[in-house]
DNA sequence: GCTTGACCTATGTGTAACACCTAGGTGTTA
DNA sequence: TAACACCTAGGTGTTACACATAGGTCAAGC
């Protein structure tokens, strides 16, 4: 039996972590009658392991708690995850096309602004380095992966 | 002078977003006496759009707020500009970096579970799709953009 | 004059995954 | 006994809005 901050070392994460995953029911855990201490069993070492390996793959939170319901009502996530993971691949995908684009704005920016002198607030503009800035595209929607 | 739905109609967005920027200050408005509605001038038109444009360049409200507070102070905000700009891009990248690495982990898992069936729940396991998954690396560190 | 629909107001809530703080109790060791 | 590391519950802060609530406003058509 571990304590909040033993299993965490274990598990390489914070022990604030476990405590997070802990309150919103991920992991349960026994109480040490004395003091109020959170026990956790060696089935809680597995299953947040199992929680950080799910989040490696990109799984949320909410993603996790529903695969572990699953098991709960004893039916197979296996197919849930395939499924989950797949609709996930083309939102990541997006996702880092979209940071390209916009590492590519902020490179093009600081390259056109070498030649570009500091200017002064003259109550009309804000900054010129901005505003007379010109973006190659604005086709940039923004990508939330989880739904 | 321009309502809220107009001035985000012009600017191209939510008439929420206007209001959310009203609200923290960064658009000013005038208030039509007779009802209280927000009247915009052409000045936060102007604005509005150097907030478009300084968003498109990764800059968050708040490093807005402050380019705006330095030219209000009087004071070029151009150098400091430079500077924020040029210490994101390295977190950019690494933000790009750790995805890709995440969108290869999600692909590899993909093609490693084709040959693999669907478990049933037996007590011991939870989805052993995962929980059998070998990553390639755990290397892999959170990255954020705004400090 | 009245309804309808599109607008406006202020305020509060929800989002993701924790990190951090408060205020206090516990356990071990020197 | 003091120091130090741990624990508890609960609340706040992070980001940039979107959405909901409950109500007031305005122009147009009947």
């Amino acid at each position: 039996m571990k304590t909040v901050s033993q299993l965490a070392k274990t598990a390489q994460v914070s022990a604030e972590t476990v405590r997070h995953y802990s309150r919103l029911g991920l992991l349960q855990a026994q109480r040490d009658p004395t003091n109020g201490y959170q026990l956790f069993d060696q089935a809680a070492v597995q299953r947040l392991a199992f929680i950080s390996q799910s989040r490696a793959l990109g799984f949320s939170l909410k993603d996790i708690q529903a695969i572990l319901q699953h098991t709960t009502k004893g039916d197979s996530p296996c197919p849930m995850v395939r499924d989950l993971l797949q609709q996930r691949v083309p939102l990541v995908a997006a996702k880092i096309s979209s940071l390209e684009q916009q590492l590519v704005r902020m490179q093009l920016a600081l390259v056109q602004w070498q030649s570009m002198p500091d200017g002064v607030p003259d109550g009309h503009h804000i900054c010129h380095l901005i505003e007379d800035w010109q973006s190659i595209d604005n086709s940039d929607s923004e990508v939330n992966i989880h739904d």
